[in-house]
DNA sequence: AAACTGCGCTATGAAAAACGTAGCGTCAAC
DNA sequence: GTTGACGCTACGTTTTTCATAGCGCAGTTT
């Protein structure tokens, strides 16, 4: 289902995990799970209300890679999500900065320092 | 042009990110780049030739979020993008592990321990 | 100067992905 | 036996991405 994704050709993981990640609302429902457990439909709320078929195709395939499980509490990380999650909030702490920093302020890169 | 996209309405900086890099191509562009500057034409083949019109529209974005810029050389991290090819470099390395650990093994995850 | 090359990039019609809405089948509670 | 929440499917429309061809420009070669 991934395994011949898009560059992942060559099997190597980091272009499986790019060529998912870079599908719609994958890395946002991995985020929005962060504080815990949610049902298909609080996800899918909490994802702007995101069409139920491109969110349940996402679980599939985030069940497929063993991302994600449905547990009786509702869609939670695996043990490996739990690991991807930690680079996504990497992620978030980064943005804060980036954004602050690159915001509006869109002139005066002509080069690099 | 990309300020009011999904989820980013409240615009909080992780949302901005996880929506454009949610975007096709993207973070495998980001990828691409970091052995150093490459050319629209030499980006597009790493790229599996992907369609220049998405190319291009992923570069101007990406100048447009202040990830990269267009040197004399051909395209290249800017500061930030820099800082972000990091991260990618990290989950690059994650991902090793992970693809060891669970490819194939799609058996025993019932439950998390 | 004419021809050639590589550059960033655009045009355009076709295919694929995502969307929005409605609703199904199941189960437990009331 | 009706109600409500659950995971999820159906399906027609819209958006995104794709694949191919090629443009205009600059520098280089002949």
């Amino acid at each position: 289902m991934i395994d011949k994704a898009r560059g992942s050709t060559t099997g190597r993981p980091i272009m499986i995990l790019l060529d998912f990640l870079g599908r719609r609302w994958a890395m946002r429902i991995l985020w929005e799970l962060r504080d815990g457990p949610l049902t298909f439909r609080a996800l899918r709320e909490l994802c702007d209300d995101v069409s139920p078929t491109v969110l349940n195709t996402r679980l599939k395939e985030l069940r497929a890679l063993d991302l994600l499980q449905l547990t009786p509490d509702g869609y939670a990380y695996s043990r490996w999500g739990l690991e991807l999650a930690e680079q996504l909030a990497r992620l978030n702490q980064w943005s804060e900065t980036w954004a602050a920093a690159s915001s509006g302020k869109n002139a005066e890169n002509s080069q690099m320092e």
